[in-house]
Formats: C-alpha cells, sequence, structure tokens
DNA sequence: AAAACCATCAGT
DNA sequence: CTGATGGTTTTC
C-alpha cells in the first residue's frame, strides 16, 4: 500500500556541546512530535552523544540526511528561546576556523549560560530609544559627515576613528561613537558598541542614556551576574532592544538586522580573549561586518597596526584630523630629556628628585588644577640592591626578587611569596645595607609630597584604583593603565621614566606606550586652557614623536611598514604550538606541507614542562597553516593521545 | 559512556 | 560456515 499520506520526518542539525576537535561538526537527531514546532534554529536541546546527554543548539532544521544509520531523537527541547541565530552561528563558525578552535568553544563565547528564572520572569517593555537628536563630535571630522550619511541610509560603511586625545568636548569620544549608533538606529537597524572594560564601559553608558533615554539598550558584561547577563543577552535576542554595549562578548550580540559595530579602544590588549581559541575582538568585529555586510567603527586615541593595514588596504576608510588641527585643539605636549638629578642646579627640583623642567610644569599645573604624574612601577621600592656590591636582593628561601614596601615604622624587606625578609645579608659581600635603584609610585609620592606641602596627594594603581579626582589642585600618582579620570580635566600630566615603557622585549611595546601616553593626553584639559603633558624621556624614539606631533595614524603607517619589513603580523599570520617536544615533532608533518612557512625554535618555556614552536606564513597561507595544524589537534583528539597541544593564532604577546 | 564494528577462533 | 568473544572505533 502506497504511503502517500505520512508527513517527512523533520531533522534537525545540531551542534553538540563536545570539546573533542575531531567532533566539531554538527549531527543529524530526529525531531519528535511533542513540541516539534518550537524546534528551530537556534534553541538550545538536550540529545544522546555517545551514549551521554549533552547540551546543544539546533543550527538547521531540514527533512532530509546524509546519514546512513539510524537517526537518534532529540532527548528533548531545553529551551525554546532562539539564543544562537544563524548569523552568529556562522559568525562562531568563521571564529573558530579562524584561530584554530571548536565551535563548542567558541560558542560558549557568544551565548552566557541559561538562567532558567530569568526566562521565565515577566516580560518587560522596553522604551524605543530617541534618535532625533543631531550629531555632535563626528561632523567635526573630515569624512565624518559623509559616514554618517551613509549609515543613515543603511549603506555598510566601514571607517577608523582617532578623537583628538583630549578633555573636553573635542574629545568626546562616547559622544563620537554615539553619532554613528544614532545613525545606525535611524535606517531602522541594530548596532553594537564593544568596550575594553568597566572603566570605559561607565561614560558611554551614562552618554548613552542621555542620549537615548534609560532602558533602550542592554549591557552584556560578565561582571554583571549570571541572571542580569542572561536578561540583557535576552532583551536582545527577543528583539526588545536594538542596541548593545558591553565587554568582548558583546562582539557576538545577536542584534537583529545589525547595522553597526563599534569597537572602542581597539589596540587595547583586553580585547583579547583570555580564553581558548583566543580570538580578538577588533578581528571577530571585521569578521562579522564583512558577513553581515554591515557598518564598522573601529576607533581609540591610538591605531593599532592592524587597523593602519585595513586603512591602507582601503578596506577601512579613516576618520582622525589632520595632525596640526589635532594639535591646536589637544594639550601641549613636550619632552623632558632624562637629565642626570645629581647636576640638577634647581634645589627644590632636586629634592623632589624630579628634573627642572618637570619641577616647574607641575607647579605651574598646580596653581590651576589636579597634576596627574605616571608612574610606570607599583609599589614603593619595586627592586633592592646590596648598598655595597650592587648586587640584586633575593629571598633566602625562594631566590625571587625582594622589593621595598612602606610600612607605619619604616621600609620593610619583602618578598612577593614568603613575606617579610629580616636580616638581610648580601650573599656575595655580606653586608646588611639595602639600596633602592628603582621607586616606585608610593616612594614618588612621598617625595613629591614632602616638595609640595600644601599639596593633597593621592595615588592609584593595579588593587589600590582611584576612579575620579575633582577639581581641586592635587597631585595624582598612578600606574599605567591606573590613571584616574578629572572631572574638569587635568591641568598637566607628567610622563615619568618613558625608556621604561619602551624596554620591554614584545612586539607591540611601542604601540602599546604610545596607545596609553595618549590615553593620558585624553584625560587633560586642552592648550588653550593650558593643558599640558610633558614626557621624560628620549626625544628620538618614534612614539616620543608621535605622542608630541599627536598623530596616532603616522605611527601606525610606520609600525606596519616595519612589521612588514620584518614580517610580522598583520604583515604575516603567526601562530605559536605549545607542547612536548615530541609532540611538536609530530606536528612537523603538517606544517611542512603548506607553502612559505618559516618556523622558530621549538624554545622551552619558563615555569612550563613544554616547549613552543612559533610559526609564521604569508597571509594568504595563512588559512591553510591553521587547518592543517587543526587537523594534527583533531587527530590527536581521536587518538585520545597523551598530553596537550596549545595553538594559537597572532598572539598579542610576542 | 554506550553501541557498533571488526578480527579471531572454536565448534560444527 | 556460524556464532561467541573481546578489543577497538565511533559517537547522528
Amino acid at each position: 500500500m502506497p504511503d502517500a499520506v505520512a508527513s517527512p520526518p523533520r531533522i534537525a542539525r545540531v551542534a553538540v556541546d563536545v570539546p573533542l576537535a575531531h567532533l566539531d561538526r554538527p549531527f543529524d537527531y530526529l525531531v519528535g512530535d511533542e513540541g516539534a514546532a518550537a524546534v528551530r534554529p537556534g534553541v538550545r536541546v538536550r540529545v544522546r552523544f555517545a551514549g551521554k546527554l549533552r547540551d546543544g543548539y539546533v543550527l538547521e532544521v531540514g527533512d532530509s540526511t546524509d546519514v546512513d544509520a539510524r537517526l537518534a531523537p532529540l532527548e528533548r527541547l531545553t529551551s525554546p528561546e532562539v539564543v544562537l541565530t544563524p548569523e552568529v552561528a556562522r559568525l562562531v563558525r568563521a571564529v573558530a576556523d579562524h584561530w584554530g578552535g571548536t565551535f563548542s568553544d567558541v560558542v560558549r563565547l557568544a551565548v552566557p549560560p541559561r538562567h532558567a528564572t530569568t526566562e521565565k520572569a515577566e516580560r518587560l517593555p522596553r522604551p524605543v530609544p530617541v534618535t532625533d537628536a543631531p550629531p555632535v563630535v563626528l561632523p567635526r571630522y573630515p569624512g565624518g559627515d559623509r559616514f554618517l550619511a551613509g549609515l543613515r541610509a543603511g549603506e555598510p560603511l566601514r571607517a577608523a576613528w582617532n578623537p583628538v586625545p583630549v578633555h573636553g568636548p573635542a574629545g568626546d569620544w562616547p559622544g563620537g561613537l554615539l553619532d554613528a549608533v544614532a545613525a545606525a538606529l535611524t535606517a531602522g537597524r541594530g548596532a553594537i558598541v564593544v568596550v575594553p572594560d568597566a572603566d570605559a564601559l561607565a561614560p558611554l553608558e551614562a552618554a548613552c542614556t542621555r542620549r537615548f533615554g534609560a532602558g533602550t539598550f542592554a549591557v552584556l558584561t560578565a561582571e554583571s551576574g549570571p541572571a542580569a547577563r542572561y536578561r540583557n543577552f535576552l532583551a536582545t535576542s527577543r528583539r526588545d532592544v536594538r542596541l548593545v554595549l558591553g565587554t568582548r562578548a558583546a562582539v557576538y550580540a545577536p542584534v537583529a538586522d545589525l547595522g553597526l559595530v563599534v569597537v572602542w579602544d581597539e589596540g587595547n590588549d583586553a580585547l583579547a580573549e583570555p580564553r581558548a581559541p583566543y580570538p580578538h575582538t577588533r578581528e571577530v568585529a571585521v569578521l562579522r561586518a564583512a558577513h553581515e555586510r554591515c557598518g564598522l567603527l573601529l576607533a581609540g586615541h591610538a591605531r593599532s597596526a592592524e587597523v593602519a593595514d585595513l586603512v591602507e588596504r582601503q578596506w577601512i576608510v579613516p576618520i582622525a584630523l589632520p595632525a596640526t588641527q589635532a594639535r591646536r585643539l589637544g594639550p601641549a605636549v613636550r619632552v623632558a630629556a632624562d637629565t642626570d638629578l645629581a647636576l640638577e642646579r634647581d634645589p627644590a627640583a632636586r629634592a623632589a628628585r624630579l628634573p627642572h623642567d618637570v619641577f616647574a610644569a607641575v607647579r605651574a599645573g598646580l596653581a590651576s588644577g589636579p597634576v596627574l604624574l605616571q608612574v610606570p612601577r607599583a609599589g614603593y621600592a619595586p627592586s633592592l640592591a646590596c648598598q655595597a656590591c650592587r648586587t640584586p636582593a633575593r629571598c633566602p628561601h625562594c631566590s625571587r626578587r625582594l622589593r621595598g614596601e612602606r610600612g607605619r615604622d619604616g621600609v620593610a624587606v619583602v618578598c612577593a611569596t614568603c613575606g617579610p625578609v629580616r636580616p638581610w645579608a648580601c650573599p656575595a659581600c655580606g653586608d646588611t645595607r639595602l639600596r633602592a635603584p628603582r621607586v616606585g609610585v608610593s616612594r614618588t609620592a612621598e617625595e613629591l609630597g614632602r616638595a609640595f606641602p600644601q599639596v593633597r596627594v593621592v595615588t592609584s594603581w593595579s588593587g589600590h584604583l582611584v576612579r575620579s579626582v575633582g577639581e581641586q589642585p592635587a597631585l595624582v600618582l598612578a600606574t599605567p593603565g591606573a590613571e584616574p579620570h578629572a572631572e574638569a580635566g587635568y591641568a598637566a600630566a607628567v610622563l615619568l621614566d618613558t625608556p621604561l615603557m619602551l624596554g620591554r622585549a614584545d612586539l607591540r611595546t611601542a604601540e602599546e606606550a604610545l596607545r596609553r601616553w595618549l590615553g593620558v593626553c585624553a584625560l587633560v584639559r586642552p592648550a588653550a586652557e593650558g593643558g599640558t603633558v610633558l614626557a621624560v624621556g628620549e626625544p628620538d624614539a618614534r612614539a616620543l614623536q608621535a605622542l608630541v606631533r599627536l598623530d596616532p595614524a603616522g605611527f601606525a603607517t610606520r609600525e606596519l611598514a616595519e612589521r612588514r619589513e620584518t614580517r610580522f603580523p598583520p604583515a604575516a599570520r603567526l601562530v605559536t604550538l605549545d607542547g612536548a617536544a615530541d609532540t611538536l615533532a609530530q606536528a612537523e608533518a603538517a606544517w611542512r606541507g603548506v607553502p612559505g612557512v618559516e618556523h622558530f625554535g621549538p624554545v622551552p618555556l619558563p615555569d612550563e614542562d613544554a616547549e613552543r614552536l612559533t610559526l609564521r606564513c604569508p597571509p594568504a597561507h595563512g588559512a591553510a597553516l591553521v587547518a592543517a595544524l587543526r587537523e594534527v589537534l583533531a587527530e590527536r583528539a581521536a587518538r585520545k593521545a597523551p598530553g596537550s597541544l596549545r595553538l594559537r593564532v597572532d598572539p598579542v604577546a610576542i
């Protein structure tokens, strides 16, 4: 008897949550009758996989399968919420492929854990963002109006923006980002703004509330806790909001009809995901903008070599003032040579252990407001040495370097792991006296406090952060990245010991130093209001010259040229492989097959029982190299090979 | 963690 | 040739 009336089977393709690289592909399951209507792409399901119940996401629902064997049924529908839209699923796949990871690794970054109570809670109506305010910041920049007009017309325009690094209206970066967001919203489309950390989120969120109204956007950060995080995520996936602000994971937000992705402080290393496969938010945003044909704005006071590369390839257009105009609007930046203090003739400057120029700038600044001093070392005396023979002082127990800490009764000699060390005697010459060749932020604070006894001294460093200071004159000492915001802008800022910041042996040292210094400029009043920045260091250093010229774009262009010459990212794909020596040897056959691959090492990793092999190839073969190495990981997972093998693609620190 | 698969071999 | 057995591979 013909079976003409039987409906075809419904088959769900499911991304099962297994971390094994060789199982990183969809599996087909039969959709049962009950709740079948709710089974659609993007929902969470539970399936029996190799005998075990596991979570998964439905990627597609169809009526055919390539699988010969009998299909297992879906065990149950976890939730009818569509949490992984097809666009985001595609992005997750692309990110996994680019960085040599698995879908399940990346989907964990993209979709927050389910929170059942939040899902059942009443769905509150959300106000619509008010977008009738005219743009305020981007039209001051050449190309800004064109970019905004394009976004309003729904064009997928891509730009790199460097706002003038200055406190006040000219440097209003949240305003500029929200100009672009408003344009995308006006076009009836959604937008995402990603920032590196909570410090950057606060002013952006405040600006967003002022401009679009409270509750008109969702904030996605890990810090807000599982319930709040899932509530804001659901508001996005349910299309209750069209605008998302957040940290790293927000770049994957399931915003419908996405018109614009914005990344602020695109060179900040907090945008590099610390979990496998270590994707970088800026590059994820680039992939997303390309896939979804939406607008892109990569912004920051500084410009990374990666963005310079996109600009040179004309994939993205720059929006920046010419450096001469930037200097007119920004603070006045000067370099003070690092003179020998023993030769300092000004007694007051010598007492403060500052060059005369710096001392004068601090005194002048204090006349009209707070003065920031960036000190690149935390603590009191970050390193100690023998007074007599200058041998670095080490802990007698664990032989780690000792440091000095200010206590109630004088300075204590401390080991980071073993605690106070007393008494200390030099193992080389027996002397018990110590000297501090390096001065930390609290020691500098103490000395400056004596030089300016009538002024309040504020210190801020990692672990002892001060968020902001008021308008009153104050000496504010901070380590890089810990600078408090000044409500009315700093009258002056001093960057002490810039050679120390430029001395680290890393590919991105100069780029990172300039990024932080420009960040300091952004806290200082414009030159027209007396704002000055004084950098103590070697005037010939390229990063310092770029700082004086307020020219992040020029610096990035030269940095990129240098990376091309030396064949480093973004002019090459660079991959590190960490594992045991024999494991690395087994992987060799895979990368030998890729054209143009150079290898370095393997070298032993400090504090680890593993070695690191570094591979490099032209960008055109990058995908092939990553795919070949991923194949090694898959093959190892399939035969349950012992030991670990870790793959990193274009790591931030080299 | 289970099921399916495969090679081997004793008992016809 | 068949069915039992045990180790290996696959995972829908």
